[in-house]
DNA sequence: TTTATTAAATCAATTGTCTTGACTTATTAG
DNA sequence: CTAATAAGTCAAGACAATTGATTTAATAAA
């Protein structure tokens, strides 16, 4: 027997286990289709008129729902629908790029109430960690002095950079990151602020963002391109994000040369498909604070060269996607960034017409095969707070069990 | 409110559910771990030791673990180990391939029992499915003979094709079963054996079978590459198969050229990365019985065709790999397949060093990067044998969700 | 040899959550 | 005005996991 082996078995589950569940299909639920009767609760989730009762009894109390106005709907009793309240939770989310660290505070909708931001100083992680612990202060004042019981409702502290994660580094240049990624930053962010921390990569994080509020809201099987400083992905498989053995999942932007006809082409995809590799082309410095007013204007403005990079781009995502939706068979493919809406949108347009592939179908959902989605230098940061409350209110197997 | 649009809401659960699952975890730690005492259970799930002893009981009077011989680990009373039973539970894999049906029986342990192999006839399904539903019920009358009660622990019927499913026919050509596709096979197989039936494309297949007892065995997060007479992967993604949004996942053989230097390259991967391509090659015809042995004859004897052939896929695999693990992050890639056990390990040879990337770390799991998975003309009828058990004991999701 | 310690497994009582079935309330259709 | 329909509640019951005490069986230490 398994004296020295360690035992590998998945966690069990109690009364309790189920009930958390049930409280997180509640809110997912008026998250997806807005206010709801406890009725409705009822039929949509399988549980008892009863069960949801108390449940929806509970989570008022709580301050996470609250009853509208009844409606009449025909013959019988008029039904009162429940809502999600905004300020029941709020979650802090922190994006640290190459340049610039960002943070932002939502609510339990997803709602943005504050927003800060702060170059990063070339000293490295052990000095950037104190402007970015000040950040986060200012913010949660910011925060206590709207409401006042607020922060109280914090339910944690999402922070979204680059990837990979604990990998020897690949290729040793300035797209990497690598003594952030060394430093206990979590730990560090921890400590300073008394929350629960977690980290996930930008790609990551962006997609959380689109699925809570954005193209993916609703949608079980999505893939979300982030097309920002670098390339990446995040993948929402049977509606949650998935990470991988090691959180690295989604690093698109490290698959070698998709392109044919360059056949020495070793480069990963992000040294061309990113605004990393257009910022090289237009000669922008990319921690240039008007950044994406300057990259937006040279694309209005149009060039020869900007024109061939499009082009290029458009042609490398193209066969990107064609192999994503081979692989993935997603419902939607979602392009979105750190990058300029007007960049965006012009991407997916150039992308089209898309190539021939299983997601060509005649019965196709609503969703198109691809679609803009948020553009916003904000909105990795928004993915990053928006991952507290996924983990804190969204169901998922893990939730289920118990815990350790 | 919604009175139209229907309600979409995540299904509810109770303690039946929260009970099933615990059933389900402890019937997938001793598959994972082998015999374990319910002490060890009661460790490694997290439940108490009451709970673990009343489930225990209940699963040996259903007859699917038996208690071993006592073992004296030190201090205090001695363990009573238990095991599965492998008579426990039984379930029919079916494979239908282009020129071929084959079907297994397997215990829950994944024994074959039974093997039936016959050429389909060339009038299509129509005809086809009589020869299957003769096939099935020889199969059957072999257990029965066997193991007298066995019939009446089937739990399921898988069954494995070539994929995709429900498509546009993209490439109308002899490479896609469009007859089959579009034939309502699951029902009358289900009509005409009065099992549970449920269909798999031959590459999710595949990774069933290499997780039940290959080298995926245990893992979380494995990528199977099934290089059959098409190529397809089944993606192992938090311990479960992963089907995507229409069962389709995995078609790997759909993505268009992923290598550089020929510009004109739109044909699918599975065109170059095939045994249809080798037989093509070797001039073989594909139905042939004597396949495997031709092809590993041929592969012994070696020319410089076959040397070009295979440095050729092994490029082509070599990047595919490489994006897989920066898509993925997984624990470890297998190189499967319907294909002679030479093919396999040569192409694992030559496919070999890999290309960089985010699997390429210094605390590497015990597991390789890439590995030899099965490699026999039965493992897909096995992987759709397989599926019904895994269905009926593995734990998952969607097990402890209310049914509806 | 005796006693203490450690570990496996069980017994009996308790807890917490969902379910069941009867009931109340409020509205519309006829 | 009455019947039908639907929302929602009440109170009792069912079920599976938990708790804490107990039994059994081995080794280690005195």
């Amino acid at each position: 027997m398994n004296d020295k082996r360690p035992i590998r078995a998945k966690s069990g589950t109690n009364l309790g286990g189920a009930s958390a569940h049930n409280r997180r299909i509640m809110i997912d639920a008026l998250r997806v289709n807005g206010a709801l009767s406890r009725a409705d609760l009822a039929r949509a989730t399988g549980l008892t008129p009863q069960t949801v009762s108390n449940i929806i009894e509970e989570l008022a109390s709580d301050g996470l729902v609250r009853s509208q106005a009844t409606v009449r709907r025909g013959r019988g009793q008029p039904a009162t629908p429940y809502q999600l309240v905004p300020e029941g939770a709020f979650a802090i989310g922190l994006q640290i790029d190459r340049h610039v660290t960002r943070t932002v505070i939502v609510n339990l909708v997803g709602e943005v109430l504050v927003k800060f931001e702060a170059k990063l100083p070339p000293g490295g992680p052990a000095e950037g960690v104190l402007v970015i612990l000040d950040l986060v202060r200012r913010a949660r004042a910011q925060l206590a002095a709207r409401t006042s019981d607020a922060d109280k409702r914090l339910v944690g502290l999402g922070v979204a950079m680059p990837g990979p994660f604990g990998i020897n580094t690949l290729y040793d240049d300035p797209w990497m990151m690598t003594a952030w990624q060394n430093f206990p930053l979590i730990d560090r962010i921890a400590e300073g602020t008394g929350l629960e921390v977690a980290l996930q990569n930008d790609a990551a994080a962006a997609a959380t963002a689109e699925r809570l509020l954005g193209a993916a809201h609703g949608l079980d099987h999505a893939i979300c391109i982030y097309f920002g400083y670098g390339l990446g992905a995040g993948l929402i498989l049977n509606g949650e994000l998935y990470g991988g053995a090691h959180a690295n999942a989604g690093e698109i932007g490290m698959i070698l040369a998709l392109i044919p006809g360059d056949g020495a082409d070793v480069e990963p995809l992000e040294h061309y498909a990113s605004m990393a590799s257009l910022c090289k082309l237009l000669s922008i410095d990319p921690s240039e604070p008007q950044l994406f007013e300057m990259v937006s204007d040279a694309l209005q403005k149009g060039s020869p060269q900007i024109e061939a990079w499009i082009a290029d781009v458009a042609q490398r995502l193209r066969r990107a996607i064609q192999a994503l939706e081979s692989i993935f068979d997603p419902q939607t493919i979602i392009l979105c960034g750190g990058a300029p809406r007007r960049l965006i949108d012009r991407l997916v347009k150039e992308i089209g017409p898309l190539l021939p592939s299983i997601a060509d179908r005649a019965s196709r959902f609503p969703e198109a095969r691809l679609q803009a989605g948020l553009a916003d230098p904000w909105s990795v940061a928004l993915g990053a707070a928006a991952e507290p409350i996924a983990r804190t209110f969204d169901p998922r197997f893990s939730a289920i069990l118990k815990s350790n």
